[in-house]
DNA sequence: CAGTATCCCATATGATACTG
DNA sequence: CAGTATCATATGGGATACTG
């Protein structure tokens, strides 16, 4: 990929879309990004640990991380063992860490809707008292809203014409 | 694709994978579905209308919704209009309805993390009253938490060994 | 180790032509 | 129209070898 081709990329990703879903899936909509996050989110910071617990060809890994990084979801953090040279480790910045909301979402849709013949495998839990937690609609004032009741708008306002008939 | 080999991706989704995330991505990991099924919710559910909208090529299209009929997402329900033989619209089933959490959290985070130069796009708001909703992590009695007060757990526990050094 | 560079392949994608 | 079939292409992904 020439530097010329990265810059478009990281360039469309806030121009032409209009969707905040498409833009945020041109960040997170590919099959590694996800995982690595929530890897990072579960404290696992280093790239062999990642490698190995994903799964993921080392080159690959690489590749998604500089883009996450690109896209300001993840930060490189220097760090140094004993005897070695500064190697990085990843963390979450504040958007990254807000994509917890979106694993959250994913986690509970896939234990609901695709649970596995084992049986439920997790949940979301408060720190603490260890409630477990759900994703929900919230208003501003913290009611949860049912699902019924929530009305998703258009990103891109349907174009006003005179007519419906085009 | 074969019969077996499709076969087999049905299956998978339920099996092996432990991980509640990682079976989610499996049907709504990849470009096209979680734009299919904001269409869906926005109300589009006739194929032309969706192709035309998401400028997805019918092939395509027509795979993906396939895909996420055989995953319990999307259901074909015919209808005729005058002079026409039977067609078929596709409609939510309750797991493609209770899909729009994630809709929302991917919403949501694009909004607030990928703005667009042209300004904040979109909101989820409250049928009837207009409010403003947010995705949130709330309690089972319905209290928000903040997202430094959840803790994700592990889908497939770490594997309990007797040291760490493996 | 923590990555990077290469090479190869599977597959998602897209254009287009086709059918009832 | 509502799709299906075919074909070409791009790209993500995986294996592996390599470097500091």
């Amino acid at each position: 990929m020439s530097d010329a081709e990265r810059a478009r990329v990281v360039t469309t990703i806030d121009d032409g879309v209009a969707c905040s879903i498409e833009r945020s899936l041109m960040v997170l909509g590919e099959r590694w990004s996800p995982l690595i996050l929530r890897e990072l989110h579960y404290g696992n910071r280093r790239f062999g640990d990642i490698r190995d617990r994903l799964g993921i060809a080392s080159n690959l890994l690489s590749k998604r991380l500089k883009a996450l990084v690109d896209a300001g979801v993840v930060e490189t953090l220097p760090y140094r063992d004993e005897g070695s040279r500064v190697r990085f480790e990843y963390g979450l910045t504040e958007s990254g860490f807000e994509a917890l909301v979106i694993l959250g979402a994913l986690q509970q849709w896939g234990d609901r809707h695709l649970p596995r013949d084992i049986g439920p495998s997790v949940v979301r839990r408060r720190r603490g008292t260890g409630e477990e937690l759900r994703v929900a609609f919230v208003t501003d004032d913290g009611m949860p809203v049912p699902l019924d009741e929530v009305r998703m708008q258009l990103a891109e306002p349907p174009v006003e014409r005179s007519g419906t008939s085009s």
